[in-house]
DNA sequence: CGTATTCCCTGCACGC
DNA sequence: TGCGTGCAGGGAATAC
């Protein structure tokens, strides 16, 4: 599900229900996802107000005052904010109760998501190594040039490197190539600049207008309100192979680039 | 150091 | 209808 257009969809729609508001309890279901789940959240997070919500690359951080509630949806996992009394599902594992009366909820069928705690005043080692924030100024066509000489994978695993730059998934990463007009599978080395400045541009605009769009609904992200993401209808190539590219009506090709599915249209990227 | 592979888990679409 | 197979938005761990 999430890459960083949802994550974001995500933060903004906790926003109005989280801010501000003071912990009753927590609940959690099993003891592990991806990892065991911070005792933190249970023990020391009740009682105490929620002042922030951030996010950093595809993870989220409730900030509290003695520490931050880290999170990260994984593949499947999805926030919502209901009443307090809605039963829970088989694959809804945490609540954490707040004084409005209502409950967010953590669901995740696939248990690739986390639950950690990050104590006030440390940076938790998860989030030590990441690369720019996409959308910020210090991420630009330079910095990819740079940070892509003598490397012999491919633009596409290059551009899913979290520690070359964050938020961007399978999806975004396709889109931002076609955009761009490179091919997946180019030797991210042998890219020049001035096309590294173009898919810079390319994946700004593209993670801004998924954003706007609310996010991109393939199954079942949602918002914390249950609005689904209207980005599906604007994706060029993702899931698109065997279709007319929209831009020269070439047939889609599709190819297992690092075991993922990859579609670009072969007319246009090179 | 960089790159490629494997694995975590459930659900679903598909073919037989 | 049932069953097996492969694939799915992420990313850490491992083996070169």
């Amino acid at each position: 599900m999430p890459e960083l257009p949802e994550v974001e969809t995500t933060r903004c729609g906790l926003l109005p229900h989280l801010l501000g508001r003071q912990v009753t309890g927590a609940t959690l279901r099993r003891p592990d996802l991806r990892w065991p789940i911070a005792r933190q959240i249970a023990d020391e997070l009740p009682g105490q107000r929620i002042m922030a919500i951030r996010r950093r690359a595809k993870y989220l951080l409730l900030d509290a005052q003695t520490g931050s509630v880290l999170l990260h949806l994984g593949m499947s996992g999805r926030l919502r904010v209901l009443a307090g009394d809605v039963p829970p599902g088989r694959h809804d594992h945490v609540d954490i109760a707040l004084d409005s009366g209502r409950v967010l909820r953590l669901t995740d069928p696939r248990r690739f998501g986390c639950l950690l705690w990050q104590p006030a005043g440390t940076v938790h080692p998860l989030l030590a190594d990441l690369g720019p924030e996409p959308l910020e100024a210090d991420f630009d066509g330079e910095h990819l040039w740079r940070a892509s000489r003598g490397r012999s994978a491919p633009v596409k695993a290059f551009l899913m490197d979290q520690s070359v730059v964050v938020g961007v998934g399978n999806i975004y990463a396709a889109e931002a190539l076609f955009r761009a007009r490179i091919a997946p599978f180019r030797a991210a080395g042998k890219v020049s600049r001035e096309r590294y400045v173009a898919l810079a541009q390319a994946v700004k605009a593209i993670l801004a207008q998924a954003i706007a769009r609310g996010g991109t609904t393939l199954r079942d992200f949602s918002a914390p309100d249950g609005a689904p993401g209207y980005f599906v209808q604007d994706l060029a190539v993702y899931g698109r192979a065997g279709q007319a590219c929209m831009a020269c009506g070439a047939i889609l090709r599709s190819r297992m680039l690092g075991q993922r599915a990859s579609v670009w249209c072969p007319r246009c990227q090179r």
